[in-house]
DNA sequence: GCACCTACCTGAACATTGTTCAACTATTTT
DNA sequence: AAAATAGTTGAACAATGTTCAGGTAGGTGC
């Protein structure tokens, strides 16, 4: 029957998917191909083009695998002292993240994908961009009303520390460098936001 | 003679240069290929083994090259009001070149080398950087030995959001938004540098 | 000038990839 | 049971990086 068909496609998708992340954390996404998936799923090369359309669309499910697991590790409940605090945790969770997933994490920014995005993927994206910016609510909200998102400047300000700096490309080594780097763009950012909105409600200038 | 092997080898090899830095342009580093290369050069395949150890070795003098014009662009004398504009300067030129050399300078970031990267590439890397070392240098000069590198923490940010922005992955479109953000960024991490310095000094928090 | 030799150069051939599809097998329908 | 349909297979293809047996050209010794 069709359900019957239905259920065990179901089933090899996620067998396809687990065995490709299992490649991707091990090896690398270098080391992820159709042969070494469908083997490892105990299926043949064919079946995998019937359950994707190619080999991107394989490697956009272990992204967002991975985006989920990172969601997970983003969400839970924190506490703090103060809300830069709160905003300063999410970015060492963010670089743990990172260097204890690195292979996976790393397909996310390297795996170039030729079409654009799936909406479905772009939304987990979203999921995870969400908490950052949750987090930064209460330091802007005192403010105007932002010509720019601060959320997304400081997202992509820890994006490019953790790439850089766990890639090696920064001449520093581990993840202690790069919480270190994270913390103090963090703090800055944030005094800078509130020294610049003091002084334009005082001196408007 | 082995000098006149030399000197054509080391035209052969910049010409293999040229028609790699051309494809790259035109189709992006995905088009890069020896065949392809190795006709526009006008040699055999097989030359390109003698002249490169690989196609890594090939890709990295692109990048290399691609290195030298950013080196080129950010060298450009500058001139400015307050320290912070010119870190705002450069920041701008970095961003647009990388809009007007999308290909080149995704080709930095994107291909991944499977050997540590050769120490004259590290060099260039390093002249780059030192653009923005100079820059910052006035803005950090008055504080305590700093315990992190300000100018570490700015560059991988400014690449952060260049690379987020620029790829589509921020929701923001072009290299406007990529300025309004940077410039954002440095603002307040200028300003949070001098408002948290201050306050060291006069109050030893 | 001829034979030899060395160094250089060539591109056919191989390995490894993603992808397709004719053939095979299993299942359902009549 | 036969036929039709659906599901599965892996050989075969194209495009890649890489190698290397063979060919070629310029040198050298007689």
């Amino acid at each position: 029957m069709t359900n019957v068909a239905k259920v065990s496609h179901e089933d090899l998708k996620s067998k396809l998917i687990q065995a490709a992340i299992h490649i991707v954390q091990n090896e690398g996404y270098t080391g992820l191909n159709v042969r070494k998936t469908a083997s490892m799923a105990g299926c043949a090369i064919g079946m995998v083009y019937k359950i994707f359309d190619n080999m991107d669309e394989l490697a956009i499910h272990v992204n967002a695998d991975t985006l989920d697991k990172l969601d997970k590790c983003l969400s839970h409940p924190c506490s703090f002292n103060y809300p830069g605090e709160a905003v300063q945790k999410l970015a060492d969770r963010y670089i743990a993240f990172s260097r204890d997933n690195f292979n996976l994490w790393s397909m996310l920014f390297e795996h170039r994908m030729e079409r654009a995005l799936p909406d479905w993927f772009r939304q987990k994206i979203a999921q995870c961009f969400g908490h950052v910016e949750k987090a930064m609510a209460p330091l802007t909200k005192a403010g105007p009303p932002a010509s720019v998102d601060h959320a997304k400047v400081l997202w992509a300000s820890l994006h490019g520390i953790c790439s850089l700096s766990i890639t090696g490309k920064l001449d520093t080594v581990g993840a202690q460098s790069a919480s270190t780097l994270a913390a103090e763009m963090i703090n800055n950012y944030i005094a800078g936001l509130a020294a610049r909105t003091k002084r334009k409600d005082s001196f408007r200038e």
